[in-house]
DNA sequence: GTCAAGTTGCTTGTATACAATGTCTCCACG
DNA sequence: CGTGGAGACATTGTATACAAGCAACTTGAC
């Protein structure tokens, strides 16, 4: 499947607006990404527009692209709702999951500690993603792993930030262990609850850490 | 705010698109649809873009886009996941509702009640939609009122389906007191598990629906 | 000196022309 | 008679030209 170029212009934005590359409230200029991109006008519309669906730039009519950034108050609250989310496809998980699936848990679940051990940080995103994904797709449900996946991608670059807490890791992974033992014991509410947790937290923490990144902002 | 000539065709096609004007896989041609709306094929590709998005069409590079009416298992998902989600909500919001926001909804679901007595359908779905809206809200999650809205105004022309089953309305008031009562008692559990099962049922009620209609179908 | 109105310039929204690509058909060859 | 390839056609993707609207600046009057 080859992609057409407002496609991939699609994506180096949106990685440019996460990278921080553009500041917050920042006028995207038609003309000036056209003329980086070497294309025509037409392609960075379609762009900005995709983009405006996934409220990462605002479109003011008449007026231009805007950056939207997603501020503290809004970063919470998509936390709160990947973490309900979360917790839906856990409990559905829990009576839906196959064995094969269960290993696949246990043993991405290995690779991500034997990362953390390594302090292998790409490793651990990579397999961390892939636990997430494995109890999405064992929801049993296509469309709300759909979801997930998109507002996980969303948060992804948030998440990144949390390397810098120590000792979050491994009480993540212990986390992890726990999911899976509720999951193969077919206890829906419990993997609900700790998976809830699991993913709240990171809103917490993300929180904390912007507090302590810029004390005097706002 | 003046909207531009994209939005109109986008909102126009999606109506269209649900009231079932094309069928399922049938191809959208855009020097068709300009001429249809008198417009350029730029604006028509806008809003195919986001009706794409939107899942309502499928965009096959080079070959055009397809219009992807939602199938029985795919409504089902997408009713799972609103129930799921209004779950949510309503858990959220029996901790964080505001006796203003009570008060309204007792209101709503009176003139509901006269609307299904009187036969009014247009005055239901109207009163129905606000009260959920409210509930949405209610949850003080501004970031989740807005995926509860958007998922709700995709499932709301199947909805409209059940308007065929007898006795259904007076039901869904009955199951509107409940949900009332425990969110105003504070009882988030309660309210989560009422509304979910208010929701679900509708996606069972119009699996059966389906089933009853085109029993030779697929 | 200040306020207001007109004009200019820049930006977006729309139309049309061009290029690239996929498909379908038709003809030739095995 | 079937199959494969080449070419024409149709359709999407991209570029550019044109129109419309808003904002800011300048200029004139009070």
């Amino acid at each position: 499947m080859d992609r057409k170029r407002a496609d991939v212009i699609a994506d180096e934005l949106e990685r440019m607006i996460l990278d921080g590359t553009f500041a917050d409230g920042e006028r995207l200029d038609e003309v000036q990404l056209a003329a980086r991109f070497s294309v025509s006008r037409t392609p960075i519309r379609e762009a900005l527009q995709r983009l405006a669906q996934s409220r990462l730039v605002e479109q003011v009519p008449r007026r231009g692209v805007f950056v939207h950034q997603p501020g503290p108050v809004e970063l919470i609250e998509m936390f709160e709702v990947m973490a309900e989310l979360e917790a839906v496809c856990a409990r559905l998980a829990a009576s839906r999951i196959t064995d094969a699936a269960l290993a696949d848990l246990h043993a991405t679940n290995a690779r991500c500690t034997a990362s953390v051990e390594a302090q292998d940080a790409d490793t651990y995103f990579r397999e961390n993603e892939r636990f997430h994904a494995i109890i999405y797709r064992q929801s049993g449900n296509a469309f709300l792993e759909q979801e997930c996946l998109r507002l996980h991608r969303r948060l992804q670059p948030f998440r990144r930030m949390q390397l810098r807490l120590r000792g979050r890791l491994r009480q993540s992974m212990t986390e992890h262990e726990a999911i899976v033992a509720a999951l193969q014991s077919g206890d829906g509410p419990r993997a609900a609850e700790v998976i809830r947790g699991h993913v709240a937290v990171q809103g917490e923490k993300f929180h904390l850490l912007m507090a302590s990144l810029k004390p005097a902002a706002e």
